[in-house]
DNA sequence: CAGCAGGGGGCGC
DNA sequence: CGCCCCCTGCTGG
């Protein structure tokens, strides 16, 4: 990525925050939460007019969530908030160093833009050919792709609709694979939301270049097959073991075998069929002093060996012990090495454990994000529906530095 | 800083 | 297939 197209991007991002923070946009409003929205100023019964209008009625047919973006004559910038639903930063510990403290908030807000060709998308290759999209702009907060983990995209003044009034599109970020949830609920068409609800998404995350500061997010949409037999993530094991009666594995062309449930894949057989035990709930090996059960003898005797006591695992330089091999050497590295191999790129700072994404959580970088979406025009609207992949790539702004 | 559950690579049988 | 080893994530004091 040249420093040039960063520096672009991060222009295009600033223009649109200058915009969103214009006196003539006084319109917005700070509420409790530290949502800010935009006030409305037509008439409720404007707004329930187009509320109801064919975009809507389009949007049922088509069976995709649309995010329908009004024209407006006057103003080009949307304002949406992400509300934050699983919010899991925490605030930085080394006040010593200087360093940018988190400011949480329940909602964050964003500035889109009406899309152009070209605008913000730096992506070469065949995706540029779409030239609409929409960008994010995630303001003066610190967020890892973790922590926004489940934001709502909510839709609050009148020039973003989306197709309810009441959708809200919750996106699930996993650390490296994950998924999107999109929920759609419609008071007034339950089919619509019997038909859009839940739709699942994975999330990939990837490096860019070996030599770029970047994390593209891909984002792929499950097929409908698989949607309907997805579990939600808060759903029991049994619902979890139900889902995958019917798992099939999936080899790919270089022998590996794709797990169908989750993103696995492995080389071997013995380790594929291992894996795939982790999806049912079966647990045959009871503990007998506590009745828990696990899925593997060596995770009973490990759990036996912590009523029993028995602590194989001994520290050569303290009487220490520990029941697992991977204590031991945590444990020695806060003792008695002080190795902290988790390095800050950019600065001294060092870590014991693992902190992921701690450079910008530590260095107050902001994080952007772009969004594409493909447009469609409906009856003189413009609809963005939800691609079928989506490309986020964090920045941290002008001055990137590697995430991992 | 420690306790503990869980997952996966590798290896011997 | 079972086991060892290592790693990761979450949690709580």
């Amino acid at each position: 990525m040249a420093a040039t197209e960063i520096s672009v991007l991060s222009e295009q991002f600033t223009k649109i925050k200058e915009l969103e923070l214009m006196p003539e946009k006084g319109l917005k409003e700070e509420e409790k939460d530290g949502v800010c929205r935009e006030k409305d100023h037509r008439s409720p019964s404007e707004l329930e007019a187009e509320r109801t209008s064919g975009a809507f009625q389009d949007s049922v047919l088509e069976e995709e969530v649309e995010l329908v973006l009004a024209p407006s004559e006057e103003s080009e910038k949307y304002i949406l908030t992400l509300q934050t639903v699983h919010f899991t930063s925490e605030a930085v510990e080394l006040q010593d160093m200087s360093l940018l403290s988190i400011q949480q908030q329940e909602g964050v807000q964003v500035v889109v833009q009406q899309p152009g060709p070209g605008l913000l998308w730096l992506e070469e290759g065949p995706r540029q050919s779409l030239q609409q999209c929409v960008a994010i702009s995630i303001q003066q907060e610190l967020y890892s792709p973790q922590e926004m983990e489940v934001l709502q995209f909510h839709a609050l003044e009148e020039n973003v609709m989306v197709a309810s009034e009441d959708s809200k599109l919750a996106v699930s970020l996993a650390e490296t694979a994950g998924l999107i949830k999109l929920e759609e609920e419609q008071e007034k068409n339950q089919l619509l939301a019997e038909r859009t609800k839940e739709q699942l998404f994975f999330v990939e995350t990837m490096s860019g270049d070996e030599r770029s500061d970047e994390i593209v997010l891909t984002v792929s949409n499950s097929n409908v097959e698989e949607q309907e037999d997805q579990p939600t993530a808060g759903q029991a094991d049994a619902e979890k073991a139900k889902s995958t009666k019917n798992q099939r594995k999936t080899k790919g062309a270089k022998g590996t075998f794709h797990c169908d449930v989750c993103m696995f894949t492995s080389s071997r057989m013995s380790s594929f069929n291992r894996h795939m035990k982790t999806h049912t709930s079966e647990k045959p090996h009871l503990c007998h002093l506590c009745l828990k059960t696990f899925r593997t003898v060596t995770l009973l005797r490990n759990h036996v060996n912590t009523h029993t006591g028995t602590r194989p695992y001994k520290c050569n330089d303290c009487n220490m012990a520990f029941v697992t091999s991977g204590e031991l050497v945590r444990h020695r590295r806060y003792k008695h090495t002080h190795e902290k191999p988790f390095k800050c790129s950019m600065c001294k700072y060092a870590s014991v454990e693992v902190k992921p994404f701690l450079d910008l959580k530590l260095h107050g970088i902001l994080v952007e994000a772009a969004v594409q979406v493909t447009p469609s025009v409906t009856n003189s609207r413009i609809c963005y529906k939800q691609a079928f992949y989506y490309s986020y790539k964090i920045y941290a702004g002008n001055n990137m530095h590697s995430l991992l």
